[in-house]
This record gives C-alpha cells, structure tokens and sequence, in this order.
DNA sequence: CCCTCCCACTACGAATTGTAGTGGAAATTC
DNA sequence: GAATTTCCACTACAATTCGTAGTGGGAGGG
C-alpha cells in the first residue's frame, strides 16, 4: 500500500489517487473483483474510454499495492487488498500521525476550532478520551 | 500560495517542497531578502550547485507565490511572502481542515490515540476546549 | 573596449498519470 | 481446421512537476 501524496485541491479518492485511478478504484470497492472488461464497460457508462487504457492504469495500481490480480483460466481478475473503509482509516490515521509529527499538539487545537459542527456524542467522546490521558498523566 | 500537496514520506519542509526548493526556503526564511547569488553560494558550501539551477527554482517558487521579487538595480532580490511560522501555520490549518472535511470527526480520535506523550498544558487547554464546545451546544 | 557578473530564455531528464497502438494467444464460430 | 473475436502483454507518447544546466544578452568596472 504505497500512497505518498494527500492533494489539498481534490476531494474523496481524487486526493490519493488520479481521476481513472480514483473511478477504479470507486468501482472495485463497490463490486469487489471484477474483470478489466467490467471495469471498463462501467467506466464507459460515462465517456469513451479504451480498453488497454484502463488496463495499464489497472496493472499499475498492482504494482503499487492497491490491488491484487488473480488469474482465472485466461482471465484476469482484480480485487482490492484492503475494503474502502480500511483503506480510509488506514490514510486518515497516518496523515494524522504525520501532522501531529510535523506540528505537534497545535493541530489539535486547529481541530477543534474547525470542528463547530460536531455533534454532541463526539464531543463527550473526547472528553472521555482527554480525562483518561489526564489519567494517565498522574 | 499554492502548495497542493502533503506527502507522506517526507519531512519539514521536504513534505511540501522539492528538496531543492525546501533548501532555498529554508535559507530565505532564515535571511529574508537575497539574491540568487547569495543562496547559491550558501546552497554550494554543501554541494555543487549550479547558478542557473537556483535561479530556474526560485523564479518557479515566485511563480507559485510562495516568493516575492523585487528588483534593485539590474539586481534581483527575493523574500518569502509569509514568514517560516505563518507558512506553516496555514499548511497546518489547510491540512487539519481537510482532514476533517474529508474524515470527519473520527481524525480527532485518532490524533488523541497518537498524542500520548502531549503535555499537561496541552491538555488543559483542551479540555477547556470540549467545555466551551459543549456550552455552544446548549 | 573588453571582461566579468547577473539574468532571461530555453531545454532536457526522471517520475507520475492518462492515453492508446500493435501484436500474440486463447476461445468461439463456422 | 480455419477464421474471427476476446483478452492481455508490451510498448510508447503526452502533460506535469522538479532538478539540472547551456546559451546568450545587457550593464558596469577596469
């Protein structure tokens, strides 16, 4: 699982991924494995879009560590290593790490003043989790 | 101010720059204003480096509006537009508020998972945080 | 008047991402 | 069994970003 770049300017999968990745990537997650011809039928829902096209970036996204390949017969089938979920817990937790690294305890606070429109259970949620650090701390 | 990416396997000023870049920035925040001459001089006392090569990078970085420059004479000078603090401050807010944009609150528990070496200070001043958080509520 | 210093313009290579052509091997059809 | 279709491998090219550097021009000092 090799990202390297979160993009401020994108949104969703577009700020891991480029835009056929990202489509790929949203289609798999969806129908789990499926074929290049599925995927790209699919794709081709929305504009033309060539078969070997999506192939390439498809073999691409293997090499990086997104998806596996499995053959069956002569048929090459694609899955993706983890679940959409895992993949965004993954990503979030380690650009999280990543910030609190580069600018300490600051971003917290930028957190929580971005965070106005948290909801009530979250709130007591962190109010736990900063007891149990204080807690922890004695 | 155009910096578009954050990456993962970098650190500093290497997670938003070039490393030729993040050295030049490094060197300009530390000056303020110089000449190219200056910061190729500096950048040489580590390695070889071309002139023209820290000229082609620094009237990039103006391009993006990461510098200003300012002529005096037929002499070029540059200057960061933000001071080292305010850049990173706005990366780091930029960064946080996409995070919770694109994760929701849940990054907020992961950063407490990952902050267990945080200050009491920090601390406290969270918790006054959440209670202010919770009055808003009411 | 020549030389040196500084800058503008231009170009190239590697890496990333999207694009697609060519051709080969297997399956299907007649 | 030969022809056609289906699917994949290999290869290449374009745009973008970043580091690199060559060529040449203009301004000032000796």
């Amino acid at each position: 699982m090799n990202i390297k770049n979160f993009k401020y300017d994108e949104v969703g999968l577009n700020r891991f991924f480029g835009p056929l990745e990202a489509s790929i990537m949203e289609y798999l997650w969806d129908k789990n494995e499926q074929s290049i011809k599925a995927v790209q039928q699919s794709l081709e829902l929305d504009k033309p879009i060539n078969f070997n096209t999506v192939m390439t970036v498809m073999n691409r996204l293997v090499e990086k560590g997104i998806l596996e390949k499995r053959s069956e017969g002569r048929l090459s089938l694609f899955r993706p290593v983890q679940s959409k979920a895992e993949f965004l817990e993954e990503q979030s937790k380690k650009l999280t790490e990543n910030l609190l690294d580069e600018f300490g305890g600051a971003v917290i606070s930028h957190m929580l003043d971005a965070m106005k429109d948290a909801d009530q259970a979250l709130i007591e949620k962190l109010e736990q989790k900063i007891q149990s650090l204080k807690k922890d701390k004695l």
